[in-house]
DNA sequence: GAGCACTGC
């Protein structure tokens, strides 16, 4: 090995990818190709016309192997006559815009006449868009005001070998659609060979296989398993650098927090070895990086120099990087997972699949032959790894699901056609969750209240806060709450190099009451501001994530009348607004004991998140937006209540009894009074 | 005294 003083890995190649093409073609002649080669089975359908829909696949599925199924196609002729529609699903809002983009271009026509794409926040459609592409969970929606999907003659649902909750959910819609709509026509696009569990889905719907474009890509192993990923990683990306021919490097890691290190000692490391190495520009990626940063990752690499780019599974679907050659998979991602026995998600580094670990490879294959290399043996490739990834409807609480099913007229949910059903107990905590809020009654039925939470595009516990803010008259000050606990990703940006300014700057927002009126009044002094990108630069809050509380926020209002709620302030009486969350979120309360925090109905012990501005406060009485577990269990996002407030908004769920306080006396000095009890 | 993978309505 050239690198000086500098341990090496040893690769053993294992094989090579199999690839239906050796080299690029242009599109055109792509389409020809697979026209060609299209042979169904049943010979009810022309190939010509099929294709003409595999072109309408979105690239990333067209470049490798892909399935369609085509179900129920009695007729043949005339999707989009009468005024019918063809519907196209992605998984993500990108590829709507741009694969509709590309399709309207080849067409020749203007984006959003004929074609057009419809995702939320904003809808590129018209009277006479007759293929539209959506995001999944926009057709989704789309349920809601019709039912039986009669405006679309063609539904095709592509990507669905990625089994994003919303896909899931549409196949058993659309399948129960289709049984009474046998001129609907259905296709499924993926690019896994695992054709046979959507055929046998689809009542054993005919299997199409579209040969794509791609290089071959070698796969190398290591011989003995690494104990440290992290150095193998670096070690690996040098060793790569100073003995390969040009190309990129793309490099997948779990994190934040590890790719940061990654490219440190990857700097470190080039910076000691100098001139004995050619230049390496190190580039980190993943999604809560600031766009500016994001952005450099697809500038050209200056010649003579090589780029790796170090990223987090944002590289594997959402976006790809040209001049990819080689890619350094150490085979883990953080993945989230839920349990439905205490309503806790966590978010845990797991080994990958063989399908995740295989697209991976394929990022080194799109412009020339490429090479993978597998920070793990083949033997635990083949053996030790997942054959794919447990699918999101899996792994996650499903109230809005449950309340959509439920306003689709669909009862019985225990029953219905899952591909892969979520587990019993995740659906029977959602039901119970639905019960306890009012949208459902004792017969599992929808009630008006529940009727109105499945209008609004949130959890169910947002909703109602939405719809309980008309009593409380605060529905301004908890659509702002509502649109800024929706922003999964942190609001405060931390930059390394300047902790102790950041820190300063969040402790700045801080009011008494907790951390919804913290985020309220980071959204009121940012829209003061005039809703600048500067003002979150100086005060250290994310403008990507500002800015889409407010897209949010908008939407929300929009549909207030729908709800029947009025907009309203309550002029800086926060009680109100606090008890407007409450009547939301009394499922998610916790008390202090002696032994810490309990929540009031499970018992179990849970701990005030360190980021909150309860942190030191220890209020007697909490209700919290989440708990998440990670190295303890912790409530984020929490606001103090007083217990009388859950008798006024819950009266049904608690009994006075259960929220007397028979230890007050012993409580430890200073803590566990109410804000007002301490004037 | 911790840490937020990625999407989507």
């Amino acid at each position: 090995m050239l690198l000086p003083r500098s341990p090496s890995i040893s690769w053993c190649w294992r094989k090579r990818r199999p690839s239906s093409l050796s080299g690029p073609l242009s599109s055109r002649a792509t389409r020809s190709h697979q026209a060609h080669r299209l042979q169904p089975r049943p010979s009810r359908r022309s190939p010509s016309r099929l294709s003409a829909v595999a072109s309408q696949c979105s690239p990333s599925v067209r470049s490798s192997w892909q399935l369609l199924l085509i179900i129920r196609s009695s007729s043949s002729r005339g999707y989009t006559k009468k005024g019918m529609k063809i519907a196209c699903t992605q998984p993500r809002r990108v590829a709507a815009m741009s694969v509709a983009a590309r399709v309207a271009r080849e067409m020749g026509v203007k984006l959003g006449n004929e074609v057009g794409y419809s995702i939320r926040f904003e809808d590129c459609t018209s009277e006479r868009t007759a293929l539209r592409y959506m995001t999944d969970g926009m057709l989704l929606r789309e349920f809601l005001s019709e039912p039986d999907l009669a405006s679309y003659s063609v539904v095709m649902v592509d990507e669905a070998h990625e089994r994003t909750l919303h896909t899931d959910i549409l196949f058993g819609l659309i399948k129960d659609v289709a049984r009474f709509r046998p001129e609907l026509k259905v296709l499924v696009a993926s690019a896994t060979l695992d054709t046979a569990r959507f055929s046998t889905f689809f009542d054993d719907a005919p299997v199409f296989r579209i040969p794509g474009r791609r290089f071959p890509v070698d796969i190398f192993y290591t011989k003995a398993p690494e104990a440290d990923y992290l150095e193998a990683c670096v070690v690996s990306v040098l060793q790569i650098h100073v003995t390969q021919p040009p190309g990129d490097i793309l490099v997948f890691l779990t994190g934040q927090e590890e790719i940061e290190a990654a490219c440190e000692m990857l700097q470190d490391r080039c910076r000691r070895l100098g001139s004995k190495i050619r230049e390496l520009l190190v580039l980190p990626i993943y999604a809560n990086l600031p766009s500016d940063m994001q952005a450099r990752i697809f500038q050209p690499t200056p010649p003579g120099a090589r780029k790796v780019v170090v990223a987090t599974n944002i590289a594997e679907t959402s976006l790809t990087i040209e001049g990819i050659i080689y890619v350094l998979d150490p085979g883990f991602c953080k993945q989230k997972s839920y349990n439905p026995r205490t309503g806790m998600e966590s978010l845990t580094i797991t080994p990958c699949s063989k399908a995740s670990a295989n697209q991976r490879a394929g990022r080194a294959g799109r412009v020339a032959a490429g090479k993978c290399f597998r920070l793990y043996t083949a033997w635990a490739y083949q053996h030790e790894l997942e054959e794919t990834t447990v699918p999101e409807i899996q792994r996650t609480s499903l109230g809005n699901v449950v309340l959509l099913l439920k306003s689709l007229g669909i009862h019985d949910l225990m029953h219905f056609d899952f591909l892969d059903p979520p587990p019993y107990e995740t659906l029977l905590l959602a039901l119970e969750q639905l019960y306890a809020l009012g949208a459902l009654n004792h017969l599992g039925e929808l009630t008006t209240s529940g009727r109105k939470m499945a209008e609004l595009p949130v959890d169910p516990m947002l909703s109602k806060m939405i719809l309980a803010s008309e009593k409380y008259s605060c529905s301004e000050e908890i659509l702002t709450v509502a649109a800024m606990l929706c922003v999964n990703s942190s609001i405060f940006y931390r930059p390394k190099d300047k902790l102790v300014h950041a820190d300063n700057a969040r402790v700045n927002f801080f009011l008494p009451g907790g951390d919804h009126l913290v985020l309220l009044n980071v959204y009121t002094q940012w829209a003061e501001s005039g809703y600048s990108s500067q003002w979150c630069y100086e005060n250290f809050v994310q403008f990507r994530s500002m800015r889409r509380a407010r897209d949010v926020r908008e939407q929300l209002e929009g549909l207030l009348e729908r709800v029947e709620v009025g907009l309203s302030s309550c002029q800086g009486d926060y009680i109100r607004v606090r008890k407007a969350i409450t009547a939301g979120y009394f499922y998610h309360t916790a008390r202090l004991t002696r032994s810490g925090y309990r929540t009031v109905k499970q018992r179990q012990t849970v701990f005030i998140h360190p980021n909150s501005s309860l942190f030191e406060e220890q209020p007697r009485w909490l209700l919290y937006h989440e708990l998440v577990l990670t190295t303890k269990e912790f409530m984020r996002q929490v606001l103090e209540i007083e217990s009388s407030w859950l008798l006024e908004v819950a009266p049904h769920y608690y009994k006075a009894k259960e929220l007397e306080d028979p230890h007050s006396k012993k409580m430890p000095k200073k803590t566990g009074k109410t804000r007002e009890e301490l004037g």
